[in-house]
DNA sequence: TTGAAAGCGTTACCAT
DNA sequence: ATGGTAACGCTTTCAA
C-alpha cells in the first residue's frame, strides 16, 4: 500500500506537508505544491479511509436509511437515492446504504461507530417513530419528508400540502366543479406517510376554499384494485370533470381503466398528475404535472447535511414551491 | 465516545481482551466474558471503524455499483439491491452505493482507499470494459451478471440461456410452432448487456433445435413502443400462439394491449413471462413465469465475495438453474 | 487465560 | 512555508 509516507519520501517533504497539500488546510508555496501532486500521482496515492477517519473524526459517508416496503414506488424512491448519491460524490462523500429492518439499533450502530458522519432518513412518517433516536445520535441528520413535529431535526420535502393546493387550483380555474383525487395505497395511509396526509388535507381543504364538490380514494397498486378505485369514484362523485392522480404506481393503469370505459382525456376528464417530471412524458397523453423533484430535494438533503457537519448551519424545513407544468390532459370541463 | 479502553477499565480487564471478546479469537473464561459483555452493554460500546479498519485492513464495508440507467427497470435492480444490504448485514457488513459517473477512477478509489473490503458489479455488459480495472484493484469482486470473458473474476446471475430454453421448451412441450419473444428495450442489446444476449441466443437456439418458427423483437418501455412491437411481431409471425415477455417493464402493457385487440390469453395467445417471481402476480391473469431469482443471486453474489474475503475461495462462475411456474396464461395452442 | 505494547496511516498541534 | 510528533482507537504479536 501506498502511504503518505511514501509521498513524502517520493516527494522530499514531511508527511505533514503532504496532509497539507491534500487539505488546503495551510499555505504551500506552489513549487512544494507541484512536486508532491506528481508524487501522489505518480505512485498512485490514496488516503487510507479508515486512518482518515481516525485521525480527522470524519468518514467522508453519508448514511442514507431506504424503504424497503413494496407500497412504496420503487421508481420515485430510486430517484431520490441517485439525486443523493450523485450529490454526495460531487461533495467528495460517499453514501452507505441502510434499511429499517436493524430498527434503532441500525441507527445508534452507525452512528456511534462513527461509520458515517450523518444520516438522511426517507420515507418519513407523521408521527415519527425514528425522531427519538435519531436526535439521540448526536449527528447531523436530514429527513426526505416532514413529520408533524420535526423536532429540531432538518427537513425537505416538497410542499405536499401546496401541490394538491395547485393542482385543485389549476381544476378550479379551468371551470370544474367536481373533482375526484386518487391518492396512494391505502398502506401509505396507514402507517401515516408524511407526503400522503399532507397532500390529502391539501386536495380537501382548497376543495373546500373553492366551494368544488370533492372525493377522494386511496389506490392499492393492482389492477383489480384500480378497477375498484375507479368504480368507487364514478359512484361517489357521478359527474366528476377533474381528477387528480398522485400515485405513480397506477397511473398508466389508470389512464387505460378511464379511456377503456370511454372518458376522453381532457374532453370528459381532465387529468393532474403528482409525479416526478421524466415519468409523466412516457404516457400517449403529455399529462399535466405537478412534478416531484427528486433531483432537488435529494441534493439539498446532502447540502442541508453538510453544512450542518460544517457547523455552519443550524436544523431548518424546508418545503419546496411545486411547480405546475400544463400538459393535454387538462382542459375546461365538457359542458352539461 | 466510549472506547475500548473505557471498556477495560469497567470490566477490570485489558483492552486486548476486550477485543478477544468481540472477535471470539482466543477463548475467553466464562467469567471474564461476562463481565465484560456487561460493561459493552452498560456503557453502549461500539467499536470505531475506522480504528478498526486501520488496525486489521478489514472494514467491513462491501461496494455495490448500481446502474444509473433509465432503460433497465427499476424495481427489478431494487430487487438485487434490497437483496445484497440484507445478506450483507446478515453477515455483519454494510453496502456502500457506488454509481459508473466516476468511471473507473471510481473504482480505484474506493480500493484504494479500503473504502470497502470488495466489490460487487451490477448491469454487466458481455465485453464488460470494467473488467481490467477490476482484475486491477487487488480486492475480491463479483459480478451479478456474466460477461463472455468473465477473466478469473466471480460472476452469478440467473442462466439466462437456460430460461430461454425452458420457456421455448414449455411452449414447444405444449404443442405451439409460431412463436415470438419480445425482449428488452433496444438500448439494452446494443450495449450489449450480458443477460439480453445470452436469453435471446438462448430463445432462438432452442427453437431452431425444436423445429419452431421463432421471431424475436426488443421494446422500449413506452406504450407507442409496445404497439409497434405488437404490430411488429404479428407482422412477422402472423398465427403466433406463443409468446415469451422478456421485459418486466412493459409485460402490463403488452398484457393489456394485445387483450385490447381481442387476443384472448391464453385461449388464443399463450404468454411466458420471465421476472421476478413477485411481479407476475399483479396481473389479471396469473402468469406462467420464470422467475428472475434476485434474492439468491444477491445472496450468493455477498457470500462469495465473503468467500473470497476469507480466503477460502477461488473465483467462480456461478448460473442459477431456472424454475418455471405454470400460470393460467400458458395452454395448448388453438386448433387452426 | 490474560496483559503489555507495537503498530496501522492520518491529522493537527507545536515548533521553527 | 515547512517539519516533527503526539494523538486517534483498535488489533495482534509477544510474553507470561
Amino acid at each position: 500500500m501506498v502511504t503518505i509516507a511514501d509521498v513524502a519520501r517520493d516527494a522530499g517533504v514531511s508527511a505533514s506537508t503532504v496532509s497539507y497539500v491534500l487539505s488546503g488546510k495551510r499555505s504551500i508555496s506552489a513549487d512544494t505544491r507541484r512536486r508532491v501532486e506528481a508524487s501522489i500521482r505518480r505512485l498512485g496515492y490514496h488516503p487510507h479511509a479508515g486512518a482518515r477517519a481516525l485521525a480527522s473524526s470524519r468518514t467522508n459517508v453519508l448514511a442514507l436509511v431506504v424503504p424497503l416496503r413494496t407500497d412504496i414506488h420503487v421508481p420515485v424512491v430510486m430517484r431520490f437515492v441517485t439525486s443523493v448519491v450523485t450529490s454526495a460524490r460531487e461533495h467528495d462523500h460517499d453514501v452507505l446504504l441502510l434499511t429499517n429492518d436493524e430498527g434503532p439499533d441500525g441507527l445508534r450502530r452507525v452512528a456511534a461507530s462513527a461509520i458515517a458522519d450523518a444520516i438522511l432518513v426517507m420515507d418519513v412518517e407523521a408521527e415519527e417513530p425514528r425522531i427519538p433516536v435519531l436526535q439521540s445520535l448526536l449527528r447531523p441528520v436530514v429527513l426526505i419528508g416532514v413529520p408533524d413535529d420535526p423536532a429540531e431535526l432538518s427537513c425537505v420535502d416538497l410542499d405536499f400540502h401546496a401541490a394538491a393546493a395547485r393542482c385543485v387550483d389549476h381544476l378550479a380555474d379551468l371551470g370544474h366543479e367536481r373533482i375526484a383525487l386518487i391518492g396512494p395505497s391505502p398502506a401509505v395511509y396507514e402507517r401515516g406517510t408524511s407526503f400522503a396526509g399532507r397532500f390529502l388535507r391539501g386536495f380537501t381543504g382548497t376543495a373546500r376554499e373553492r366551494g368544488l364538490a370533492a372525493v377522494a380514494h386511496s389506490c392499492a397498486p393492482s389492477y383489480e384494485a384500480v378497477r375498484e378505485c375507479v368504480d368507487k369514484v364514478l359512484a361517489d362523485q357521478p359527474d366528476v370533470t377533474g381528477l387528480v392522480v398522485h400515485n405513480e404506481a397506477v397511473l398508466g393503469t389508470v389512464l387505460s381503466e378511464l379511456q377503456r370505459r370511454g372518458h376522453r382525456i381532457p374532453a370528459d376528464l381532465s387529468v393532474v398528475a403528482v409525479c416526478p417530471e421524466d415519468m409523466a412524458v412516457s404516457y400517449s397523453v403529455p399529462l399535466t404535472t405537478v412534478a416531484i423533484p427528486s433531483d432537488d430535494v435529494g441534493r439539498l438533503a446532502v447540502e442541508m447535511v453538510l453544512r450542518q457537519l460544517d457547523g455552519a448551519a443550524a436544523p431548518e424545513v424546508r418545503l419546496l414551491s411545486p411547480r405546475l407544468s400544463p400538459g393535454h390532459s387538462t382542459a375546461p370541463p365538457p359542458r352539461s
